[in-house]
DNA sequence: ACACTAACCTGCAAGC
DNA sequence: TGCTTGCAGGTTAGTG
């Protein structure tokens, strides 16, 4: 579910719920995530305030005191604030209890989130590209890195080493806003061409934001709202209907193993 | 450095 | 109805 509007959504959902709240107690039902929940997590944090939250990529930064946790919703992850006496759901995998009486709570069915805690720098976040909403990020960038790579250029805009949060759903929409196709080689787009991508992918990210990210099956936000910006997909899952613009039919390959839609005669 | 693949895991939908 | 297959929002580790 989660790309970087799904993230910034949740993000917004939970923060009032739980800064500068106390973490009263946490309980790992199920440690095995994309790595190990540290075993001592509870010890660790336990009684330590929520100073901050944070996003980085997709990843959710709490600040506490002495440290900070290091979330990430994988493929399938969500986090909710419930009630207490809430029934607990199946993949239900963290649940932590604040000073207010708000409870987080973390979902996971197929587990490639992620809950880590550090009392220094993640090394996940050591080696990654600039925020797309940032002016870190722009047309130049994406030429710059571009030239003689043979890749193309949905898995190049997907790569966080270029610019992070750029996901299947957004990279495609992007593309198709930009009417470039996503097989191009990423070496042979001009900067002109790249000047309009990057203003799209800010654009698409933005709007999905706005709009409380995209909602695939199970999405919702820190409150257990869905999302609305899946109203808006011009092609992402709509392989084999019409394109929005042309009526034409939307093509459906395979890049870097992900399912990419576009259309031929729109994106060239 | 780059290009590409397999892998992690569960749930769901489609096909037989 | 029930079984099998393929696919799904992400990222890393490994190959050549």
């Amino acid at each position: 579910m989660p790309e970087l509007p799904e993230v910034e959504t949740t993000l917004r959902g939970i923060e009032p719920a739980i800064a500068g709240q106390v973490i009263r107690r946490i309980k790992v039902h199920q440690g095995s995530l994309r790595w190990p929940v540290n075993a001592n997590l509870a010890q660790l944090v336990e009684g330590q305030t929520i100073t901050h939250l944070s996003r980085r990529a997709k990843y959710l930064l709490m600040q506490l005191e002495h440290g900070s946790m290091l979330v990430h919703l994988g493929m399938s992850g969500s986090l909710r604030i419930v009630q207490a006496n809430t029934q607990l759901r199946k993949h239900d995998h963290i649940e932590m209890q604040m000073s207010n009486g708000s409870t987080v709570r973390f979902h996971d069915p197929r587990r490639f989130g992620c809950w880590l805690w550090s009392e220094g720098a993640h090394q996940q976040l050591a080696h990654l590209g600039p925020e797309p909403l940032s002016e870190d990020f722009n047309g130049h960038r994406l030429y710059q890195l571009s030239r003689k790579r043979k890749v193309a250029v949905k898995p190049f805009i997907m790569d966080n080493k270029i610019v992070v949060g750029v996901g299947n759903i957004y990279a495609s929409e992007a593309l198709f806003r930009s009417g470039i196709r996503p097989d191009r080689g990423a070496g042979n787009i001009s900067l002109q061409r790249y000047i309009e991508l990057a203003g799209h992918i800010k654009e698409v990210l933005a709007a999905a934001i706005v709009q409380g990210g995209t909602t695939l099956r199970d999405f919702v936000n820190g409150n257990g709202e869905p999302g609305y910006f899946q109203q808006t997909l011009a092609v992402y899952g709509r392989g084999g209907e019409h394109c929005v613009a042309c009526k034409g039919l939307l093509k459906e390959i395979k890049l870097g193993q992900r399912s990419s839609v576009f259309c031929a005669r729109c994106q060239r």
